[in-house]
Parts: C-alpha cells; structure tokens; sequence
DNA sequence: TGCGGATAGTTAGCTTCGCTAACTAACATA
DNA sequence: TATGTTAGTTAGCGAAGCTAACTATCCGCA
C-alpha cells in the first residue's frame, strides 16, 4: 500500500492537496453507509437543506449546493418520487417551484445521520480528547473553505 | 439562501453531518479548478498516488483510493491514453501489471496544484494565523477519518 | 506432471451525477 | 401588445462508481 507523500509537509500547497484528497476519501468511504439507505449522497445533501432550510425554491437549492438548476431539478424529481419533499407551487409567482419535506424525508435523513454517526463514531472515540477539539475547531472553517 | 442549521451544535452528529457536507461542497468547489485541466478529481487522486508513490499495482491503487479494481482499472486506462502514466508488466508475476508515472504526469500533477492552491489561497488568506493553524492540525485527523 | 483453486486485471453493462443547449411557461415593462 | 427576462424542465452527453463474468497466470498437491 503506498502512502502519500506530499513534498514540503504543512505548506499552503501540502494542505490544499491533502484536504482535496482527505474529502474525495472520506466521501466514498461515506458514501458506502448512504447507500444502504438507497440515498446518494447528493441526494442526502439536497434534503438536508430542505429539511433544515424550509420550503426553498429550486433555483435556490441549486445555488446552495453548488450545482446548476437542471441538476437540481433532476435530483428533487427523485426525492419527490421516493416521497422524501414535496413540491409545492408558489401562488405569487406560478414560475416559481417550492420545495419542503415530508415526514418521510425527515425520518430518513435522520436514520441517514445515526447511520453516519455510527460509521463515524469508532473513529472519533479513537481520537484524544484534544484531537476531537481541534477537528470540531475546523469545521467551519471547511465549511468557509467549501464556499458556505 | 437557505442556512443549514444541523441541530444540537457541536455533538458528534452535527460533526459527522457537517464533514459530509463540507466535503460534498469542497469537491463540488474544487472540480471546477481541476476540469480545467481536463483531468478530473479521481484521476488526479490517482496520478497522485502514483507519482508519490513510486510504481504501485492496480490492486493497490484501488485499495489506497478506495474503489473496487474494475473502477481503478478504466481510470489507469484513460490515464494512460493522456500519456500521464505508463503500465509496466511485472517480470516476476506476469498478471501483475505496475504503474508509474511519465514526466508528463509528474508536470500536470504539479501544475494542477499550484491550479488548487490559487483557488484556495485567497480564502485561505482570509483566516487569521489562528484559524489558519487550527486547519492544519486537522489536515491529518480528516485523513484518518477517511480511512488512510 | 498436470489438475484445480486462487489471484490480478479487463471487459461489458448498468446507474447516478455533473454539465450545456434548447425549450416552455410565466412575469414585467415599454 | 410585443419584447425581453426569469424559473424550471427536458434531452442528451461524459465521467465515475458498481457487479458479474471473463482471461490469464500462478501455486499447491496428488
């Protein structure tokens, strides 16, 4: 198994590329728990917003999660169809699409969330005390860096 | 906009939901910078494997980025078309097929650095030194997360 | 010696997710 | 009323993930 070995360790380019690959990792190990529910990961994220976020617009979505409208579009199809959110018709604007959840959504993207929290918590319970701190410390910061 | 509010700030919950959206939205954010080099994420995680880690098999590459050795198999494919890397049969075991990189693959690895630390620097910069220490210190606890 | 199982990769075929281009429907305004 | 703008959908493409099935090679053992 070979490691990775970015030259000059701790340098701006050393960091970059490594929470690059820390992300595509982390995000196929996860992806492996979401799948058991039957919801991608894009998906999970979508409903997420709504859930958290109210009836939001397509458009809107989109622009939170850093995706164009048809994609959106396209993934809300699905949710709708699993019976995860609903669209509901803006009366002021009949262009305009609202998107909330059902309970359904709601109740999967929690089980999604224990699920994740299970796969997660091994690992997390293996690191110090100290080292949980730091990595709740960078969370918003990934989150800035993400573009939220 | 929506703002997504996870519940109960802080808790292991929270933390595991928001890596996976902070990482969802990293690569969303990321992709763009590398598309334009035409070598996408996983083929640039890929690469970089190889190119630090000397002549790797297939099936060690797969385990190291975590897909199964059919997905590995393709991307070393096209890869090798871009003349970024080189199959190697082995002498000792000839269903062994190695890996190692051109001097073409070693320049777009480095060029699509540089390519990512432009796009990040900037926000980077945004953070005081104190923040800017607290990503670092978190660089390797995501890694282990992500299970390397 | 050679047969049978294990191992390394490839090929084929499917799904999902990203994109752009082109479209429809509704709104706004001159 | 005509014209342009905005919200969303549809169509179609490519990349990346998977499983199943295949080939080729190696190893162990009767």
């Amino acid at each position: 198994m070979p490691s990775r070995q970015a030259p000059r360790a701790g340098s701006a380019g050393d960091v970059a590329d490594r929470l690059h690959s820390a992300a595509i990792h982390l995000l196929r190990r996860l992806r492996r728990e979401d799948d058991s529910s039957g919801v991608s990961a894009p998906r999970l994220s979508a409903l997420s917003v709504v859930v958290f976020g109210g009836p939001v617009t397509i458009g809107d979505l989109a622009r939170a999660e850093q995706v164009r409208v048809p994609t959106m579009s396209r993934l809300i199809v699905t949710l709708e169809e699993d019976g995860l959110l609903q669209r509901v018709p803006d009366q002021d604007d009949r262009r305009v699409v609202r998107v909330e959840a059902t309970d359904a959504g709601r109740a999967l993207l929690h089980a999604g969330r224990r699920r994740r929290v299970a796969a997660l918590s091994a690992d997390v319970a293996r690191l110090t005390p100290d080292e949980r701190r730091a990595l709740l410390r960078a969370v918003p910061l990934l989150e800035r860096l993400a573009g939220r």
